[in-house]
RNA sequence: GGCCUCGUGGCGGAGUGGUCACGCAGAGGACUGCAAAUCCUUGCACCCCGGUUCGAUUCCGGGCGAGGCCUCCA
């Protein structure tokens, strides 16, 4: 254990620059992550920014203490899709609570997908649909935030609608980097003539009477108006981050993609509303994930979801573990984009079990050993150091080879220390994979006739020694054929040849 | 058109102003009766053109190429 403690940095979306990461309160530290539009079962795609930041926020807790860390990854149920498929699925029932339905089952298919992929669970998930209307509990809310907004004149009401003025906010734009009158020379946002800006965005939008709504009332220029209809897209955010993390918070991930427009109108509401000079300190976005070559889409042929990789045979014709997911989604950095193909799966895979095998030769049991005692071990300090340097893993690889190589009990334990930090492993995963190897053998001795594998292993090296190759080879041709590979060595101490074996799967 | 990434050996993938990433695959060797496994060694690289420099894959400029955002999007 060394005595220093590594400093944290992080690639700031704002600064355009790695930084030095000081939370604010050390005492909570505060992330927000955008969270999925449960209108469908999450992609592959999804899964990635979940991981990321799922691999920082168990860095945080490690540096920072577990009780000393917030994560808050909303799920966004306010949505036009969802109400389209809401009317679909459910067109018996209310469409708000249609909504409620079809969101349920996707919701909570979402969080059993992310633990398969290894992801803790978020300190708090809120649902959009809670944060709407004014809480008898007093947090922030949708409606309060762009009534605030009104106030302190930054919103406008016109023909049933409340926008955000840009214009009002001299640094609209700082984090996309596109100043609002370069953006109006490409001229592709449409201008819409109830705008007073292109670039004003909805906060709060009527509904017809067909479309699901909230009754909102807003005072505009003394006067009341009521309007029944939903929320922008990027007030859910704001209202949910400021509810669960303040005004001002210390990180807020998300994919690449949300930069702009959600980001940046985030910051925009949540700046204006409170009068803060920043929403958040730090901004981190992870980039994109390309399948076989080419961007993942439906009319592609190559969309595949987070439950159709775990449960069915899709991709590659098989299914695939989520610690395999998991690591193939790791072995690039965050930042960078992945090309997502069955050749890095085999490769993840390959590495993982080697890993296995690895900490079972070195001594490792996960049938006896105490579970306690396995949550006490430390992830290795090179490791944790890699990951301080901007979440990056492959710094981290060296070590776990190395460290895996030694065949030594002692780095044995580290390496599952940290593999079980990083989410690759974990301690029930890792007894059944040895009670498989275990019970794969005894299968295979009774099968044969055998007391023991040992047994059937000794009487080839007895064969060995006699020189009878037919025998010996039919031993190891036999075990072969049922599952297990032989794998001679040498003792160093001795010169006697030893025999292990691995489990084929 | 505007903004922003990226271009490393057969593949994946870090990193650096001047000896090493690392993994997989390959080659050679050790071991072995043979094989597998294991161990050791090793080849193969920094898109192109200029510039700065004693020296650039690394910094600067230009070019070419790939991708993202500017509309819902992780």
């Amino acid at each position: 254990m060394s005595d220093t403690v590594p400093t944290l940095h992080l690639y700031n979306t704002l600064a355009r620059e790695k930084q030095a990461f000081v939370p604010i309160d050390p005492q909570n530290v505060r992330m927000y992550v955008c969270g999925p539009t449960v209108y469908d079962f999450a992609h592959i795609g999804n899964a990635r920014p979940a991981i990321v930041f799922d691999v920082l926020f168990r860095l945080l807790r490690h540096l920072h203490g577990p009780e000393r860390v917030t994560y808050v990854r909303n799920i966004t149920d306010v949505d036009d899709k969802i109400n389209a498929r809401a009317a679909r699925d459910f067109p018996g029932l209310a469409l708000n609570e249609a909504i409620r339905r079809v969101t349920e089952t996707t919701a909570r298919q979402y969080r059993e997908d992310m633990r398969a992929l290894g992801c803790l669970d978020p300190t708090v998930e809120p649902r959009a649909t809670d944060f709407v209307l004014p809480r008898p509990d007093g947090k922030a809310d949708m409606a309060s935030l762009i009534q605030a907004l009104i106030d302190r004149g930054h919103a406008y009401a016109v023909e049933g609608e409340i926008l955000f003025d840009v214009s009002s906010m001299p640094d609209y734009g700082a984090l996309s980097r596109r100043p609002l009158d370069q953006q109006q020379a490409g001229a592709r946002v449409a201008v819409e003539a109830h705008k007073r800006n292109p670039a004003d965005f909805v906060l709060w939008k009527g509904s017809t009477e067909q479309e699901p709504g909230w009754d909102a009332v807003f005072r505009v220029e003394g006067r009341e108006l009521a309007i029944r209809g939903r929320p922008g897209w990027h007030i859910e955010c704001s209202a949910m981050s400021a509810a669960h993390l303040g005004e001002v918070f210390d990180i807020h991930g998300g994919g690449l993609d949300l930069i702009f427009p959600h980001h940046e109108n985030e910051i925009a509401q949540s700046r204006c509303a409170h009068g803060t000079p920043v929403m958040a300190n730090t901004w981190m976005h992870n980039g994109f994930l390309q399948v076989e070559g080419r961007k993942m889409s439906k009319s592609e042929g190559n969309f595949f979801t987070v439950a159709e990789l775990l449960h069915e045979e899709k991709f590659g014709g098989r299914k695939w573990p989520g610690e395999v997911l998991r690591l193939a989604m790791l072995m690039t950095h965050y930042r960078e984009p992945i090309d997502f193909s069955v050749r890095r799966l085999e490769e993840a895979e390959r590495t993982l079990s080697d890993w296995k095998y690895a900490m079972w030769y070195a001594g490792l049991s996960w049938e006896n050993d105490n579970e306690t005692y396995c949550e006490a071990m430390s992830p290795s300090d090179v490791v944790v150091e890699a990951l301080c340097n901007d979440l990056n893993f492959s710094e981290a690889l060296p070590e776990l080879h190395r460290l895996s190589k030694s065949r030594n009990i002692f780095d044995g334990h580290t390496v599952f220390a940290s593999l079980k930090w990083l989410g690759l492993v974990n301690y029930e995963d890792m007894r059944r994979w040895e009670s498989y190897q275990e019970s794969a053998i005894v299968t295979l001795a009774s099968n044969l006739n055998v007391g023991s594998l040992r047994e059937i292993i000794d009487r080839r090296l007895a064969y060995i020694r006699e020189k009878n190759w037919i025998e010996a080879d039919r031993i190891r041709d036999e075990l072969l054929a049922q599952g297990i590979q032989l794998k001679d060595g040498k003792d160093p101490a001795t010169g006697e040849r030893v025999t292990t074996w691995e489990v084929k799967t």
